[in-house]
DNA sequence: GACTAGATTGGAACCGGTTCCAATTGGATT
DNA sequence: AATCCAATTGGAACCGGTTCCAATCTAGTC
């Protein structure tokens, strides 16, 4: 099928190629019958328009480009679930960059911010380097962050101290002393801000009510419901083993969840177990956890950045931080141990 | 900042375009000294070639596009991380078009397709019509189909009704008798066709062990956790309930296990529960399920478009088929009842 | 030293849109 | 009837690459 472009649709409608774009692109100064006419021809050869060629000379690709790290745990899902609903009523296309590693979110930072690739983006959780933002802003590519933090580009957050300040507080008037924390690696490579946060949140809970802390009840290790398995059985072993465990994470929870089934460790009994995120799976296993809005905190950026493209400014640095709530469910009880 | 265009590359290096462009594509007829100092130009002028005018000029665009139902159901995500999987090693973006409705289905088929915009297809779940295969073909655009079928077109697909059949038949080996089967609706909308077959399968299962069928006996619904809560409450308030139940997928299952727990039903021991599809999830529950390789069938897809472009031919129609496998957990035990 | 084949190179034409400027038209004004 | 202005229209130039053809250069052959 040989490609129709818009000079056979101004040929065969007898007009120039200015009209026809300017029918498309629904200009005013177009008559009525000429209209018709272009809109016959339009239809006659089943013409559409090519995304590439128009993209080329306006200047504007249709799409946004989301970097995610591991777009496939439960509260990057349900954050992206977000996005897409404000994408679906838009004409924007959405490109996933899965950005897993170092080397390839920085392969994105450095490629993907071109006039000619998006013509706006979301990065998720990742913290781009100062120079990374100076050549998005030099770039003129509207950026917002969710779920991490600039201060020369709008971000979307929830206070992760906050939160952890809660969930630990909860385990604390529950009557809770020995209290442990699983998180990802706080140094890692990718040092996502979170982790260190809501560790600060619980260690200042601890401090607050004036508890000790001990570095044993602080596991760290790769993000995943197994490896948090294995932390948890770390936990159990101690000679005096914590009888309550905030989670850094729903997914790292259930590790523990399952190692205290494992153990034989009745929950909430003789285990409190708190999460954070509150994803679908939060519910099936009855999680105590602090609720974050990540449907809201993708929608929210997203209809923020496609604000800003409509007035094509660079949206305003500010900084948005929705509302994280504790939700209490089966996992956490009043301590009846010794 | 102005942009740096191949023109400016050329003039610093006091070479043609047609060099420059040479270098960039790795032609081999460029001499080395001039090869050096296009390349020297290039990192002067920081300069990095237009995605866009790129694919204008030579009409490849690397993207591929995948449309997929409800994209962030953990079956479809855990398909798409299998397609991520192939991609990343690629240079190949991935654009997601999630088409929930027809609606949005119908357009993506009619626009998505066009050589400007995607250098290939992959379709999940949804089932083009014999028109749209004909556009696709028409258009040059190689498509692959995961979870879905047409004779015209390669597609991965596993064996539904065997699935199905071996879920009933153990459950059949257990004892049961009143079995009853919970899936989406069969006539709906979108119309996917696992579901139709799965049904089939249940049904010859049950008719080879010369067991009645019910039309009470199969739920049809909107797919999804509460919704097939629903369902199985339904179930249980018929005068002769099930004692088993095999739904179309693991997010339903689940469903039906909240419903027994909410309606103090004992699973195993009274009620007999099995899924299909063993998404992560399935394993918290101890859900006796059908697996089928979700990961793989977009792996495996995804390979297979990636070689059909490779080679700029359309890929050959052919089935694939996957193997499904029966998964025995705690849901389903020896039938003890009357 | 003339001639030829092969290697390397320059640059025009092209991909298919948008945009802007100049040209045309027709009605209103004087 | 002449002039003017607004509305409408045509089409060249441009966006930034790729590709192909013709031109130039080099070394090898007789």
């Amino acid at each position: 099928m040989a490609t129709v472009t818009i000079r056979d649709v101004a040929k065969y409608a007898g007009v120039g190629v200015g009209t026809v774009s300017r029918v498309l692109n629904e200009h005013e100064s177009v008559s009525q019958p000429t209209r018709e006419k272009v809109l016959y021809a339009i239809n006659a050869l089943n013409y559409s328009p090519s995304p590439v060629a128009r993209s080329l000379s306006s200047g504007k690709t249709m799409t946004i480009g989301v970097i995610v790290p591991f777009f496939t745990n439960p509260s990057y899902v349900e954050r992206l679930r977000g996005i897409e609903s404000v994408l679906a009523d838009s004409e924007y296309d959405l490109v996933l960059y899965n950005a897993e590693t170092i080397t390839r979110r920085d392969k994105f930072f450095r490629n993907v911010p071109r006039r000619e690739r998006v013509d706006g983006l979301l990065v998720i959780t990742h913290r781009p380097a100062d120079q990374d933002v100076t050549r998005f802003i030099e770039m003129g590519i509207p950026t917002v962050l969710i779920d991490s933090l600039h201060p020369r580009l709008p971000h979307i957050v929830i206070d992760d101290f906050l939160g952890a300040y809660k969930a630990t507080q909860h385990l604390i008037k529950l009557g809770h002393q020995r209290i442990a924390h699983i998180s990802d690696y706080m140094e890692g490579a990718l040092n996502f801000q979170p982790v260190s946060n809501r560790y600060k949140g619980y260690r200042q809970a601890l401090n607050d009510a004036n508890l000790p802390f001990s570095p044993d009840y602080h596991q760290q290790g790769i993000h995943g419901r197994l490896q948090a398995r294995e932390m948890a059985h770390k936990l159990f072993a101690l000679p005096e083993p914590p009888t309550a465990v905030f989670a850094y994470s729903d997914t790292q929870a259930i590790g523990v969840l399952e190692a205290a089934r494992e153990a034989d460790i009745a929950v909430p009994k003789a285990l409190a177990v708190v999460g954070f995120d509150d994803i679908e799976a939060a519910e099936y296993w009855g999680l105590t956890t602090i609720r974050q809005p990540l449907f809201e905190s993708g929608a929210c950026g997203c209809q923020k950045l496609l604000t800003a493209m409509e007035a094509s400014i660079m949206p305003e640095a500010e900084e948005i931080t929705l509302d994280v709530q504790l939700v209490v469910r089966d996992t956490t009880g009043q301590f009846t141990g010794t």
